[in-house]
RNA sequence: CGAGAAGUAGCACAGCUUGGUAGUGCACUUGGUUUGGGACCAAGGGGUCGCAGGUUCGAAUCCUGUCUUCUCGACCA
């Protein structure tokens, strides 16, 4: 493509509604322009590398052998109420209603649709296993869009699901995607890592997410300084040690207007892994009260799986009431509510909780000094914790999930209806497995991991261009002709080239170049009367000269030997 | 949804406290000088000051309401 009268335009001074570099940089560089609060029009160069990443993601898909398909956004609400998921998704679906007052969604993920069709081929144990997807929009009414392309209302998702016999086939299948996944991101040069995490929503047994490591990211991802070990936060198992001390005599201890944890052990000069603190929370309009270390957090998350309720509030003064806990003060011992415990400490000895007394905390406190409803793992895991593979010690980093893979079992098609007969002609149900690609989040998420103060750093595979040309003069003929002769060839061998031939000063070419992210250029300026053109990669800092007679084939080369 | 900030030319901003002809830089147009990392000089074009009410002789400026965007939180496959 040639620059002069396209469509290209850049911004020198960052966007004031982006605080994010990546949705800075894509809406400086002319690739996104934003519509509205997570709402983004992608412009012609913006396309063009999106359309890369699509590109890179339909081979691989394709090469494990799914099928392509396209399903509509909007969809009658009915769909959705089969399984549901009109309450599971609650407010982040967008709501409307056609002439006829008839309700509709458009879709924020397309399991039911995708679960009809394949009820539309299966009847027997012969039509499984196969896998389809689409790459397609999917809403979602996010409480607060942010981080330019990373938290959108509307997205690009490649969304597939497998459809197999039972779980033994499952398995194939879902490592089938594993490793279309793996090529996926190598491909796309992302630094990411394979996590276990929750299935939340979506149902099923076991999920798996790929993050992107950035520190802009929204999940919290635990990693082990000695093995392989990775996960979200939101599921990581806490691993704890047991204190061999003797247990010594409780004792209850004045503490006047000591309302915090750490007030109470600065006070009574205790560290705060050596106490326990009280959340009172409401579970389905019913007190319970959870004791964790002082030091910790409630993971509301593994809180909710092991009530089997689907959230937990804070509990307002009435329900508080309903019990002797008082604000501050409120420990296990002789305490007439709820009690759930974390596991952690049962391995805890002689440690501080509240009295359940205006203004007295018990010391040496055991767990035989009290009894408990209910105890499991429901807290974070913090940095330096045991990890639980291999004991080596835990760090975190942030990232933003950018895949998934999940084994979503027999939910949707006993819901729905999806059976097939078996080789006894038995009524069998259908095992699916459903995997995602959030394809803007991926170019937001390579841009966060490869900047620099002029701009984006594209890898070749998904870089607007894969080879731009700055025509220094365009003015002058000979200039002009070798850099239309040098476009001309490297179009010709397949090379993805851009010709600056603006009539713009140089500097602003080189500019423009490097905030987009071009990975190579060539050069075309007054050397070219001796035969010499320049070249760059955008990675370094370095330039090169070279005969105009070698730079289309090194140019060949170079690309060839970068592309993944 | 709670807390905070901001909305003035295509972009980034000043002006508002103390009401009185709407400004600066970049971008754009024309002419000239320049020409290898966002040039310089000169002359121009471009605005319902987010929107709606109110106060006032007079409102970008003061008051009320409302919409939008951003940040932190809540929330989140």
């Amino acid at each position: 493509m040639k620059l002069k009268n396209s469509y290209f335009y850049t911004l020198r001074e960052d966007a004031k509604d982006e605080e994010s570099k990546s949705g800075n940089l894509l809406v400086r560089s002319g690739m996104i322009k934003k519509v509205g609060a997570g709402l983004y029009m992608y412009l012609p160069f913006g396309l063009k590398v999106l359309d890369k990443i699509r590109g890179i993601v339909k081979e691989e898909m394709d090469n494990a052998g799914a099928q392509e398909l396209l399903m509509p956004s909007l969809i009658p609400s009915e769909y959705y109420e089969t399984c549901g998921r009109v309450e599971a998704f609650g407010k982040d679906m967008f709501n409307l209603k056609d002439r006829y007052d008839k309700p509709f969604v458009l879709g924020p993920t397309h399991e039911e649709l995708f679960t009809i069709a394949a009820k539309a081929m299966v009847k027997s144990y012969k039509d499984l296993p196969f896998t389809i997807y689409q790459q397609a929009d999917k809403f979602r009414d996010e409480p607060r869009p942010r981080y330019g392309l990373i938290r959108v209302r509307e997205f690009i998702m490649k969304d597939a699901y497998s459809f197999d016999r039972d779980e033994n086939s499952l398995e194939e299948s879902y490592n089938k995607m594993k490793v279309a996944y793996n090529k996926i991101y190598d491909r796309l040069g992302i630094d990411y890592k394979i996590v276990r995490s929750d299935t939340g929503a979506m149902g099923g047994s076991l999920s798996e997410e790929y993050q992107a490591i950035t520190d802009i990211g929204e999940d919290v991802i635990v990693l082990c300084k000695d093995c392989e070990y990775a996960s979200n936060l939101e599921v990581s198992e806490c691993i704890t040690t047991k204190d061999d001390s003797l247990e010594k005599e409780l004792e209850l201890v004045e503490t006047p207007h000591q309302e915090t944890i750490e007030d109470v052990c600065k006070y009574l000069n205790i560290s705060s892994q050596n106490s326990v603190k009280a959340l009172l929370m409401n579970v389905n309009e019913e007190l319970v009260i959870f004791f964790v270390r002082g030091d910790r957090e409630l993971n509301e998350n593994k809180a909710c799986k092991l009530l089997g309720c689907k959230e937990i509030n804070f509990a307002d003064d009435a329900l508080i009431a309903t019990s002797n806990a008082v604000p501050g003060y409120t420990g296990p011992i002789n305490l007439n509510a709820k009690i759930v415990i974390d596991r952690e400490i049962l391995n805890m000895k002689n440690f501080c909780c509240g009295g359940n007394k205006e203004g007295y905390h018990y010391i040496n406190a055991n767990v035989k000094d009290f009894k408990y409803d209910v105890v499991g793992d429901i807290v974070n895991v913090v940095e330096g914790d045991v990890c639980p593979n291999c004991g080596g010690k835990l760090y975190f980093k942030k990232g933003i999930e950018i895949g998934n893979l999940f084994k979503l079992g027999t939910k949707y098609a006993e819901s729905l209806g999806l059976n097939y007969l078996d080789e006894n002609n038995n009524l069998q149900t259908v095992t699916m497995g459903c995997y995602g690609i959030g394809v803007g989040r991926i170019l937001a998420s390579i841009i966060e991991q490869n900047n620099d103060e002029s701009g984006m750093i594209l890898p070749m595979s998904i870089a607007p261009f894969q080879v731009s040309i700055v025509l220094i003069d365009s003015k002058d003929e000979k200039q002009v002709e070798v850099s239309e002769r040098i476009y001309n060839e490297l179009k010709s061998a397949g090379i993805d080239v851009l010709l600056d031939n603006r009539d713009e000063r140089p500097g602003i070419k080189f500019k423009d170049m490097d905030l987009i992210g071009i990975p190579f250029r060539i050069t075309i300026g007054k050397k070219v009367n001796d035969g010499i053109v320049e070249i760059k990669e955008r990675s370094s800092k370095e330039f090169k000269e070279i005969n105009e007679n070698e730079v289309v084939n090194y140019t060949i080369q170079y690309v060839k030997d970068n592309l993944k």
